[in-house]
DNA sequence: CGTTAGATTTAGTACGTGCTGAATATGCCC
DNA sequence: GGGCATATTCAGCACGTACTAAATCTAACG
């Protein structure tokens, strides 16, 4: 039946949303707007996640404040709908400036130990983990400016 | 005081650590490891870290199952010294396995939308993600063969 | 063997966090 | 303004998880 497929995809982006701190239930949500070709209010939203209204109020907001859902207000009512609304860029980048900070901490320390064998395996663990989270950053910055040119054509 | 910005670099080992979902006290206990010039024993580090010995133990156990520490038996008595064992590099490829069987799940629910607006944006976002996941991959792999070549010296 | 020094395991506890349901706020229409 | 529909906030609860302290296990040495 093709609901299972949905519904493992929903909880895959749950699960993709957990690894970043977000709710698992947020990140339901996500995946549930991802994979909705129509814009889906909130009580709808509830009914199939079985979700509170409550929760699914939050996670919305949650969604929105990243950037990765929209509301669009429906004039005549109070109603709001709810799409996806791309990227989770933004999520990366976010976990890349925390790392950043991260790695500045570490880099204070660093002289803190001088002689040798212990020194160099220091200098490798920060270097290597400075080096993943530039690699990263580099192939997010050429994203955007693809994602900018396609949206100017 | 220079203690400070040790404890400081200790706790920012501990925050790297919890990013991986490790307990935090672990990773602080990887911190102590990588700024000691000496090898520890479980009461040096239950003493520094003011945490109980149960907590050392499982910590130790935990970081050395990892890779992240080795212990060195005392030949003539019980007590263990414990170093630090280089590389976070596993822990890197163990959320790079993680994450690449959920983009097989994400991409086994791709053809759940069909129709184009929201079509694109499904693959965008997996897209983006599973290019994310390869170039840290690659850049892991390339880092993991320098290394190699360190050693055969 | 018994004792001692240490590591490991286990039961219990405390804490953080996310979800729910109810209460409250806000906008819409008459 | 009153009443209705909907969204938001908040207090309370439930659950997972990590830490502690005590009990248990294991090895070394007399």
């Amino acid at each position: 039946m093709n609901a299972d497929r949905r519904g493992s995809f929903i909880v895959s982006v749950g699960d993709l949303l957990a690894s970043w701190n977000l709710p698992h239930a947020t990140g339901r949500v996500y995946g549930l707007l991802l994979v909705s070709e129509v814009p889906l209010s909130l009580d709808m939203i509830a009914a199939e996640l079985a979700l509170s209204k409550g929760s699914v109020s939050t996670a919305v907001r949650q969604l929105d404040s990243w950037g990765l859902a929209r509301t669009i207000p429906q004039p005549g009512s109070r109603r709001l709908l709810v799409e996806a609304a791309g990227g989770i860029a933004s999520l990366l980048e976010a976990s890349h400036a925390r790392a950043k900070t991260l790695i500045a901490a570490l880099r204070e320390g660093e002289d803190l130990v001088s002689t040798d064998p212990a020194r160099r395996r220091l200098e490798d663990v920060i270097g290597l983990f400075a080096s993943y989270v530039d690699v990263g950053s580099q192939m997010l910055s050429t994203y955007r400016r693809q994602q900018e040119r396609g949206k100017e054509s």
